[in-house]
DNA sequence: TTATTGTGTACCATTATAGTACTATTTAAT
DNA sequence: ATTAAATAGTACTATAATGGTACACAATAA
């Protein structure tokens, strides 16, 4: 089903939430209560988006996360990668070890090129533009938006 | 990580084997010989693929698998959509039932965006492009292919 | 009629995921 | 200083998904 984790998912609802007001700091136990996501499993999201560089964190009493950047410059494949890491369709994308199937493997450097036209498709799309109504209208999506596949090789 | 089940990569590798001579019948045996899959695997990978209808089979003795098409018309969604299910990021875009996060669902529509997005990447690629030695010159690839978004609205 | 080959279903073991718990660390307020 | 409010990190557990296997059934050619 090529689906994207639970936690991912939760991942998007909370930066969509946080990104109501980009500037101000929410503690893990507001944003639980506003999303309905249990209180732990927020933490648990909240603190693989700080070591991706997505939030960035306050220790302490007054503490609390925030956005580390404006919406439109966080990514879908930011998100991504940080609850799932590298963003690859294969296990040998990534790691190489013991992959020798008796025959057709000129089929790896291919994949190669379709998980970087996704990536691509992941980058294109940004936190601001998940926030924006889905009016379709006037999104980026409607501007004719063209991925160049010869780009990927720059 | 975004990633494919082992069998998906599996049945890529058996397709491309068998996509070397696109008419003639291969029985699972050899198949599971050629790649190095085990047999029980292999076959698996192959019911699933007959059902969906990229493979044609014959039973009976002298029977065995076929591509049901010529390699340019199998595209890699039809390959993962055999193995996986529905192409699709995330539960709620392929069922509703009980999503009422309490906040911030307007995002669900622009998911859908992206899956039609990947989705359409995924179609642009077909079995013979996989198979196609990897020198990236002359593979469509190289020709600029480029995906317009609004054509996903059509 | 028999050997060969695919079909379908059910099952089990292993792994990954989601979720939880607990301890340590940092900072603000008093 | 001390306390309370927060995050950080790690380890654990239960559940679900996946990969792989087994076996009875159906179809076809010789």
């Amino acid at each position: 089903m090529l689906r994207l984790s639970k936690l991912t998912d939760y991942a998007t609802v909370i930066l969509s939430f946080m990104a109501k007001d980009e500037t101000q700091v929410y503690t893990a136990m507001e944003i639980a209560a506003t999303t309905g996501i249990a209180m732990p499993t927020v933490s648990k999201i909240l603190k693989l988006l700080v070591n991706a560089k997505v939030l960035i964190s306050t220790r302490g009493a007054k503490g609390g996360y925030a956005l580390a950047r404006a919406p439109e410059k966080i990514t879908v494949a930011n998100v991504i990668s940080a609850l799932e890491g590298p963003i690859a369709l294969t296990e040998c994308s990534i790691s190489q070890k013991g992959c020798e199937q008796a025959s057709g493997c000129g089929i790896r450097s291919n994949w190669s090129l379709i998980n970087q036209t996704i990536h691509h498709a992941l980058e294109s799309v940004t936190l601001a533009d998940m926030i924006k109504p889905a009016t379709v209208k006037d999104t980026v999506w409607n501007q004719e938006v063209m991925i160049p596949v010869s780009s990927l090789y720059r």
